[in-house]
DNA sequence: TGCTATGATGCAAGCGCTTTCAGAAAATGG
DNA sequence: CCATTTTCTGAAAGCGCTTGCATCATAGCA
């Protein structure tokens, strides 16, 4: 049972693998009936051409890679349904690869993918240090960054959300709608740039109604119900006071409620609170979750879309910036 | 800028492409200060081999493919790292594939893979038809199946979860522990064979304890909290009257707590609600969910190691069904 | 010392496909 | 009706790698 090839789709149509390639292909104007006599020696044959022998003979993998740091997260499910769309609606393979998290920046994490030689690469990790982007672009591998802004020196477009309008906004709500004084922040894993964002836009909605900025009322959520819930319930313990939380993203909303809730704490009539992403669960929690809605999956399928365009050679797309709202729930104490 | 390639490396190191490729694979012994040399020439190059190449030469993608019927629920997640750490650990990548729902079974979900020519193939999804996984099988391609079981005439192992024994406890809880006599089910999507499981260790439990069985208790939630919840509503709005709920899973049981709040029910007071996987917001919501653990990312993991184990053609193994256990929260009325 | 295992390497034949080049056949135009 | 383009097809040269076979030392063993 040997691999059918294109040499025996050939013979049986009675004509040269050449020709039998460019039906294949459609590279170049092939007589009707002889693609008919093609495609019917490819039927009975069931011939599948051979994914790498076209890689090597057509320099090109058909494949792109998605670079991410974990898989875990309500948040990273929609991504990749976004992206996977995205790959497929262009006829390509998705390739995924966890990088590995060693703790030393140093060493190499986009190497296996690199190796494999994908047509481009996704980048979801922040991660990544920006002098593995700039050499990964200096390798002329189209790039697509997926929340991480394009490093100065590259030209690595990246997809990423509006957060400063949407947060000052939510944050603003928490002031004049429901009379809030005292919003903690809870800000994403170190270095994150979305939540990098979004605390410049926290404070820049407390400045506006002078309320004094709070060091206290700042902590690492990591966007992590466990985190959250840890930091929160540890806040609860040592007597911070707060009566607004914007939680940095619904994750870390999630496990503040619950910490929240522990302590006996009421959602929203002692505390509003806030998340961002309106992930998934985000309404149905209880009570369902005032947050900022992004547009995940979408996002997905912009980078891919971004980074098909550069594989395809059309171009070098601009970043691209998604926007955001506002979802009014009753976390925050609206009715 | 031209590809750095073996005989770069071959030449730099002053060897043949043969000894490259040995130091390179280990496949022959290579003196000592050769490989030093050639390891060398690499490193100086920069060299990274041409996956398509090897593969092409060496009859093998050292690649596995992984079709999903579509990327949702919180189940996908942990499935996935499992899978994602088991290849990964192996020296293998993860072609991600999103099998086309198009209703017609009769089309070719699985060919783009196919024509990918991955080693082997994880299949999770009910919708494959039968005769297709026998027909893939037929091929030799490696296959496991993820919560299927192995269809008569071929012998793809299968990775699934205990559903009987589990279900049947905490059905019983609800009986024996909490009182419940009307008590309700969520089926899953139709064909799928946990929920057939379930359903009949739910029958089992009833029963058991002479509760007739009443079909008007029973519903298809489809493991969709979206669908749950419009499921609930409806029952209730048309008064069909339950004090216990199995609900399949724990995202149709979050829909369901949903929609039994938003009537006015209260869980576990009036309603004693469980659920099946303790997905990670199981413990999350309010009350936290009582529910059969299952270890999705075991379960992902597993896969991936019988599947690699296929391809290497370490024998074909037998299917492995993973152990569940009742977790006890307060969903069901404990305290 | 002669003879065979063994180690270390090179040569060259592919793996199955794409693509350039050139040629044959058919269509076009004046 | 001949020159010229256009359409279609085949031969053949790779793409970058693995691997079977041959080679040649060197080492082991009687």
């Amino acid at each position: 049972m040997a691999r059918v090839t294109i040499n025996d789709v050939a013979q049986l149509a009675g004509v040269s693998i050449s020709t039998v390639s460019r039906v294949l292909n459609g590279t170049a104007p092939v007589a009707v009936e002889t693609v008919a006599q093609v495609r019917d020696a490819m039927e009975k044959l069931n011939y599948k051409p051979l994914a790498a022998a076209r890689t090597l003979a057509g320099r090109r993998t058909n494949t792109v890679g998605l670079l991410v740091p974990e898989i875990t997260g309500e948040f990273f499910m929609p991504l990749l349904r976004g992206i996977e769309e995205g790959v497929q609606e262009a006829g390509l393979d998705l390739l995924v690869h966890l990088a590995s998290q060693n703790g030393d920046a140093g060493a190499n994490p986009a190497l296996p993918l690199d190796e494999h030689n994908t047509d481009g690469l996704l980048v979801f990790t922040g991660r990544l240090a920006d002098s593995e982007i700039v050499r990964l672009c200096h390798t002329g591998i189209p790039i697509v960054l997926l929340f991480q802004s394009t490093p100065s020196y590259t030209q690595a477009p990246s997809v990423m959300f509006e957060n400063t309008v949407s947060t000052q906004e939510i944050v603003e709500h928490l002031i004049v709608d429901h009379g809030r004084r005292r919003i903690a922040f809870l800000s994403g894993p170190p270095q994150n740039e979305d939540s990098t964002l979004r605390e410049h836009a926290y404070r820049a909605a407390l400045a506006k109604h002078g309320i004094a900025f709070d060091p206290v009322l700042v902590g690492e959520g990591g966007y992590s119900h466990e985190r959250a819930q840890i930091l929160i319930s540890d806040w609860l313990l040592h007597g911070v006071e707060f009566d607004g939380l914007f939680a940095g993203d619904d994750s870390a909303a999630v496990g503040a409620l619950l910490a929240l809730r522990r302590a006996g704490r009421r959602v929203p009539e002692d505390v509003s609170l806030v998340g961002f992403d309106d992930l998934p669960f985000a309404a149905l929690v209880d009570p369902p979750l005032t947050t900022v809605g992004a547009p995940v999956e979408a996002a997905g399928r912009a980078a891919a879309q971004l980074l098909i365009q550069q594989i395809q050679g059309r171009g070098m797309p601009p970043p691209i910036e998604l926007p955001t709202h506002v979802i009014y729930r009753q976390s925050c104490g609206c009715a």
